[in-house]
DNA sequence: CTTAGTATGTTTGAGTTACTAACATACGAC
DNA sequence: GTCGTATGTTAGTAACTCAAACATACTAAG
C-alpha cells in the first residue's frame, strides 16, 4: 500500500464519519472517534471544505471551552440519483451528500420484456427532470433498482419475474442515454438497495434481512456490509427448500419457500384474482377467517429458512421488511418458535426479530444512497475533478 | 490509520507473500505482486532478515539478467505448536515459518469429563517434548483444537459431545501450564482449524468446506477468509433442518443433518457396536449389500443441506473432508443432484465439488499454523522483541 | 471585571514512509 | 568482448502524520 493509499483513507474515514454523523461532529470529536490527531483532521478537513463536499456551520458552545464548530455534509453540492424500475411505475429520486432529498419523479408504466426501450426512455425524462429540480448540484453517479437477478458483471438484468424479463442487457440500453454518458452507473438488486437503509439504521451490526413483496429474498448483513458472494446473490433464500419434495414453486423446483411464503402462493390460498395488490391481500388476510392459520403456515416455513440461515451463517438478528413488516408483531411469534428450535445460536442468545422502519421506497433510497457511496469511498477523486475544473 | 500502521501492513504484506509462495520469489517479483516499489521492498525485506523471519539462498539465474536472490521463511528460528484434544488421543506439532514439522508427538488417552486435569498435563508433557525437540526455535504461540463449540471469548468449551465435555474453562486450566505463561494461547474448534489447511491449498478461494467425522460439521471460506459469525460457529450446519419433524438428532432436535449423516447414524444403520472405529465404519460400508442405498441417502440429505447453504451464500464450490472425502468420487453424484435440482448457482455455473487432499491430521496441522498466524499478521511485533533481545 | 479553567482549533518543526530516477551488478547471448 | 536484460541499491525528494506548543473563545467563579 502505497502512502497516497493512506491519504484516501484517512479522507474516506473522515468524509464517513461526517456523513454518518447523528450528533454535530467538529474536528476535535473527528479526531478521536478517527484515531487522527488534531492537526491531522484539521488538514483532511480542510481538503474537503475547499472541495465543496463538507461546510462549517456557526460555532456552538459546549458548556466550558471554546466552542466547537460543527461540520456538515454539503448541501445541494452534490447529486446522486436512483432509479427504481418496478412492474407497474418507474422512479427517480434525487439526494445530496447530507441523504436529504433533492428532488423526485415518478411515471407510472407497466414494464414488460416488450417494452424495455419505452422503460429506458421513461428513466432518461425521469433523470432530466430530476436533475433540473435538483439545481445546480453535480451529478456523481446513477444506481438503478431492478427487482431481479443481476449478471455478475452488472451489466444485464438475468431474470426479474415481475417485469417479465430475462437477458435483458439494461446497461448497455442505459449507457444509450446521454445524460448518464460521463456518469457512473450501477445496476442492483432491489433487495439489495433497500437493505442500506436498514444498515444506515443499524451501523456496523451483523443481521439478516428478510424482505416479503411478490417473492420472497433477502441479504445478509456483516458488521455493516452487505454478503456479495461469487454471484452477487448471497441472501437470496426464497428458493430454500423448506419441504423436501413439496409444494411447486413456480421455479418449477418442489418445495421452495416461495411456494408457501410469497404474494402468488398467498394470493392463491386466499382464492383472489390475480391482480390485486399487494397492500389489498394483506387487508384480505386480516379478514379471512382462517387468517391465523394462514399466518401460521407463513410463519413456520420462513422460521424453518430463517433458522437454517441462522445457523450457517451463525447470526442472531432477524429483520422483516415488505409486506412482513406490518404483520411482524403477529408473525414473529410463529417464526419465533421454529427458530427457537432448530438455531443454535437460540440456546446461548436470543434470537432477536425485529421488523424494518421501511420508508415508502427503499430501494430507490437505498439506490440513490449507493450511487453517492463510491464518493464517500473515494474523496480524492472528487477533489482531483474538483480541482481540474 | 497512522503512517506507522501502514509500514506495519506492508511488512506483513511481504512477509505473507514470501510465507505462501509456491515458486521462490526475489524482491523484485515481491515487488510487482505486492504493488510496492523495489526500494521499498528492499527495505522491508531488510527489515525482516535481519529480525530473523526471510532468509537468503544462493542466488539462482533465470535466463538472461541478473540472477535473483530468493527470499525464503526463515527455518527453525520460530516455532507455532498446535495441540490437538481428541476422543482418545492428544497430538502436539511443532512447525516453522516454513510450515515444515520441527516435531511432533502424541499420547494415547481417553478424554473425558472426568479427566480434565489429566488431559491438561498431558497437553504440557507434549509440549516440552515437541519444544525440546524442535531446537532453539522461539515458541510464538500455540492453539489448541477441540472437537467442540467454543465460547465466544475463545475461553471455555462449551460443548464438546464426543469428550463428553459441557462448560469446560480450558483456557483457564492451559494458562496453568508453565511453558504457557507468556505466550498467546488460543483455543479453537477442530474443523475451523482444519479449513486453513484447505485454504492453504486454494489461496483467496471462497468455497463450503464440509468435514464428515463423528457429526457432520463445515466452515464457509470467503476469499481466503474462514466466515466467523457472531459466536464463532458459522458454517456449523450439522443441525440445518433436511427434513421437518424427521429422524431424531442425539442433539434432542428432529430432522437435522446429522441424524441422517454422521458417524452415529450411520453405525446404527449398518447395526455396528457402539466402539467401531471410522475407518472401519467405512470399510464396512463398502462392503455392505446395501452400499449404494446408503451412499444415496447420505447425499441426498448432504445435497439438501449443501444446496440450501449454497443459496445463502451464493458459493459454486464444496469441498468434502473428512470420511466424506475417501467416498467423495461415489458420493459427489448424489449430492450433486440434489444441488443441482435447489442451487440457484447451479444456473448459471456448475457446482464444483470436489474432495480435500486431507492430511492426516488437518486440524492439529491448521492448529500449529494458526498458531503463527498473529506473527505473519503483525512482524513489527516480532522484530520490535527481537530488538529488544 | 478580572482571573482561572477548559476545550477547540492552528502553527511549527520533525520524523516516518514510500517514491522517482539513476546507478551498480551479474548473468546470457551473440 | 560487447550488448541486452533483469536484479538489487543508492541518493534525493515528496507526502503524510505526529508531538508539542500556541492562539482562540467561551464559562464560571471570586
Amino acid at each position: 500500500m502505497q502512502s497516497t493509499h493512506l491519504r484516501e483513507h484517512n479522507l474516506s474515514l473522515v468524509m464517513r464519519a461526517v456523513v454518518n454523523a447523528t450528533v454535530p461532529v467538529s474536528r476535535a470529536t473527528l479526531a478521536r472517534s478517527t484515531q487522527l490527531t488534531k492537526p491531522t483532521v484539521s488538514k483532511l478537513v480542510e481538503e474537503l471544505i475547499t472541495a465543496g463536499l463538507v461546510e462549517e456551520h456557526a460555532p456552538v458552545s459546549q458548556g466550558s471551552g471554546r466552542p466547537m464548530v460543527p461540520l456538515h455534509p454539503a448541501q445541494h453540492t452534490v447529486l446522486g440519483i436512483g432509479l427504481e424500475i418496478a412492474a407497474e411505475h418507474i422512479s427517480c429520486l434525487g439526494i445530496d451528500l447530507a441523504g436529504g432529498m433533492l428532488s423526485t419523479r415518478t411515471e407510472y408504466l407497466e414494464v414488460t420484456a416488450d417494452n424495455v426501450p419505452e422503460a429506458v426512455q421513461a428513466c432518461a425524462r425521469l433523470l432530466d427532470q430530476v436533475r433540473a429540480e435538483a439545481g445546480p448540484a453535480t451529478l456523481v453517479g446513477v444506481c438503478v433498482a431492478v427487482p431481479g437477478r443481476i449478471s455478475p458483471d452488472g451489466e444485464s438484468v438475468l431474470s426479474a419475474p415481475n417485469l417479465d424479463w430475462a437477458d435483458v442487457p439494461l446497461m448497455r440500453e442505459l449507457q444509450r442515454i446521454p445524460a448518464l454518458a460521463a456518469v457512473p452507473v450501477l445496476v442492483q438488486n432491489d433487495i439489495r438497495l433497500s437493505v442500506l437503509t436498514e444498515i444506515a439504521r443499524r451501523p456496523d451490526e451483523s443481521f439478516m434481512y428478510v424482505r416479503g413483496s411478490t417473492g420472497v429474498g433477502g441479504a445478509i448483513v456483516l458488521e455493516g456490509k452487505v454478503l456479495e458472494g461469487v454471484h452477487g446473490w448471497a441472501g437470496e433464500f426464497g428458493h430454500t427448500v423448506v419441504e423436501p419434495d413439496g409444494a411447486l414453486c413456480r421455479c418449477g423446483r418442489r418445495g421452495c419457500l416461495e411456494a408457501y411464503v410469497s404474494y402468488h402462493a398467498l394470493r392463491e390460498r386466499a382464492g383472489l384474482r390475480r391482480d390485486v395488490l399487494i397492500d389489498e391481500l394483506v387487508e384480505e388476510l386480516s379478514r379471512s377467517s382462517d387468517r391465523a392459520e394462514v399466518i401460521g403456515t407463513i410463519g413456520r416455513s420462513l422460521g424453518l429458512a430463517i433458522a437454517n440461515a441462522l445457523n450457517i451463517l451463525d447470526l442472531s438478528t432477524v429483520v422483516l421488511s415488505g409486506y412482513l413488516g406490518p404483520i411482524a408483531e403477529e408473525i414473529a411469534p410463529f417464526i419465533r418458535e421454529t427458530v427457537d428450535r432448530h438455531a443454535l445460536a437460540a440456546e446461548v442468545d436470543e434470537i432477536v426479530i425485529e421488523r424494518s422502519d421501511d420508508l415508502a421506497a427503499p430501494a430507490l433510497w437505498g439506490a440513490a444512497r449507493a450511487a453517492i457511496s463510491p464518493l464517500l469511498d473515494h474523496p480524492g477523486d472528487w477533489i482531483a475533478r474538483s480541482v481540474r475544473a
